[in-house]
DNA sequence: CGACTCCTTGACAGCGTTCAACAGTAGTGG
DNA sequence: CCACTACTGTTGAACGCTGTCAAGGAGTCG
């Protein structure tokens, strides 16, 4: 049978959405970043804009003891690291290894149409994080995981068979809970027969019921 | 004794900022909301841009079952209600009565120099909620509570007597608590000798250790 | 005066965390 | 190739932080 998974790879061939954003006559270097490697980190001066080719890429925030916040996940075709000040306010690593395109940030804000997709970009994640901050400050874990697993399908536009990039602590990093309480809400919905769990390393989800899951992101009605 | 007290009124008596972000020749209008009325809804066409000149603001979003996650909190000089987007993606309404200058937004992006102090506002409010993100979701409700606290006290320029415009509720629905939750903790500050309660409705506030507050904003080390 | 709002405080419950054990897999180096 | 270690994920048990429920006081307003 023939099924379709998301193939973690970007449909397109060139960066053209990064052409656009830095204009034509910018240079854009492709670049390899292994499994858990830095892209860049936390204060830094911003100096590039990246769009990821192949692979996962985490952005996060870090506590003196080691807590960490992650702020979104990046897949392929996304664009990250641009900002509008001068430094970036995250690190970025590589949750498995990727591929990322980079056009240097200095060819920016030289003209309207520039200006104009970099504002659509920065809104884009504006809203993003406005949606984060009621769901890390007021939903329950079934939510928060409903609403995780909701995104992804979303992004990886629905495959039949999703297969997850990052751990079970990368998932709560992202919804501020341990890796145990998403373990357990994951078995839960498994329980349920909303979702089946595959692969060796349980990160395959093959979503069963999708409006169930839409109405626990909503309200944790079960 | 003559101590220093957040008057709750911006120092300067023309909107200047507003002025510079839509053009001299935009028009602005002043408007009162008295207390709990809505200033603008989300989803609602985001035509105006608003500066708070006396009084508080709340954004939030809610829930279908009530509970309210508010974004931020607007003071005297404040720019709010700017989106990048046509729509606003936050309710905003005054927490007690207020009075803002509004100037419509179509005047914004004409020019390069608007451009720019958008991009500068956008950018602080997107700094703002990123930090706000590891709170909600790293932080306990001591740390939140204190980085609340030192967080008006920054805002308000560390007035000796801090007198706070919104309720527990508020505060709470701001942080990820209850009300009861930071009820205690500011009474554990209290009984810690950091801070006093004052005034018939307990929001005047005195801070009497900043660098402990600050600590345990950070780490929660007591 | 009565109804309402706001804040505090106590008692208790529960959701999520912490601690722990176990199993399966991946990675490494002999 | 295998042995060894590190990592990942699941599950159970107990704990504790925060939420829930409740009572009471104080202020506000009509």
């Amino acid at each position: 049978m023939l099924v379709r998974v998301n193939t973690n790879t970007s449909p397109e061939c060139v960066p053209t959405e990064l052409t656009t954003l830095v204009g034509e006559t910018s240079l854009w270097h492709q670049f390899r970043y292994r499994r858990g490697t830095e892209v860049f980190g936390e204060a830094e001066p911003a100096d590039y804009v990246y769009q990821l080719r192949e692979g996962a890429v985490r952005t996060y925030k870090l506590l003196v003891d080691g807590r960490r916040q992650i702020g979104a996940f990046h897949l392929p075709g996304d664009i990250f690291g641009l900002e509008n000040g001068d430094v970036h306010r995250f690190t970025a690593d590589a949750i498995i290894d990727s591929t990322v395109w980079l056009a240097r940030r200095e060819s920016l804000f030289r003209g309207l149409t520039e200006v104009a997709a970099t504002l659509k970009l920065v809104n884009k994640s504006l809203e993003h994080v406005q949606n984060h901050l009621l769901l890390l400050g007021r939903q329950t874990s079934l939510e928060r995981t409903a609403a995780f697993l909701l995104e992804m399908d979303r992004r990886l536009e629905q495959p039949a068979l999703m297969h997850l990039p990052m751990s079970r602590r990368d998932i709560a990093d992202y919804l501020g809970l341990t890796l145990e309480t998403v373990s357990r809400t994951l078995s839960i919905f498994r329980q349920e027969g909303i979702l089946s769990i595959l692969g060796q390393r349980y990160r395959e989800i093959v979503l069963h019921d999708r409006p169930k899951l839409a109405r626990i992101a909503r309200s944790c009605e079960f």
